[in-house]
DNA sequence: CGGATAAAAGACTCTTTTATCTGATTGAAA
DNA sequence: TTTCAATCAGATAAAAGAGTCTTTTATCCG
């Protein structure tokens, strides 16, 4: 709808990072890869973006793995989606006309003013924290 | 954003065959390619399908092209959307997981319907007249 | 009527982007 | 120094988008 195969990826895994490994524990990305069925080497590239956001944290060697590097709350999606996909935007133009905006709208412009909005206060705003509450009750 | 570029040159050649061509009169496919500036033989696949879904009619040989089938109030963007990819769906979780609904829903599920629905509001219910009356205001 | 022509329809190939897989390298821990 | 796990480089596959050429069908004009 409006992620590509990788966000959902990137969204998918630091859910799980940030609820099965402690802190301080890192989490193998064969066993986020066997867990949620993402293909092992396309995740390690997907993680690695989030790494060179500052995001997550890695380490090497025996009982390396991955981790947060900042607390939850302090993690937007925004920077996830953005770490994943740099060119990731709410504000194209849903016909994609490059020259479209308020002055010069498309005539689908207003009627999808709102729902933009919404998309945009919610990658905007969302912050994982958010995110883990949410699946804490519902866990998919 | 929500549609691939296919259902985008869809709706914007249907708002130009709507505006540009008289009820009877037959708008030739070269033309539209050439003022959208949507490459002629994608642009004639995609027109293709909306004829075999009955929004347009076509016409070979002289003066032939391709006009609307119905009156623009009597077309849905749903089924332009529809005809350009059968596939299309507002249904579908936003991270992907198959299994995700009401019940079951995602991490994202709950913030993610209520932008979910007004874009559902919008395919769902905007005829291509609502479409021509905002451009003819507004005119990209 | 019959051939020339115009325009859609259809078959096929090529490119780009996104997603996936294979294998080698690096670095930390034991 | 062996082993484990991330990193890095590259090939392959699949899907979306774009281009080339042929076929079909309608109109025009003699």
């Amino acid at each position: 709808m409006i992620f590509t195969k990788s966000t959902k990826y990137a969204i998918r895994a630091i859910i799980f990072i940030a609820e099965r490994c402690e802190a301080k524990e890192n989490c193998s990305i064969r066993d986020i890869s066997g867990t949620l069925e993402i293909p092992f080497h396309f995740l390690t590239k997907i993680l690695q973006k989030l790494t060179e956001a500052g995001i997550l944290i890695s380490a090497k060697g025996t009982h390396g793995g991955v981790r947060l590097n900042r607390e939850p709350e302090d993690i937007l999606l925004k920077e996830i989606v953005h770490a994943v996909d740099s060119e990731y935007s709410t504000e194209e133009c849903i016909l994609g006309f490059p020259q479209c905006d308020e002055k010069n709208p498309c005539a689908l412009h207003y009627m999808w003013q709102e729902p933009r909005r919404y998309i945009e206060r919610i990658i905007g705003e969302t912050t994982l924290n958010d995110i883990l509450k949410n699946n804490e009750i519902h866990k998919l």
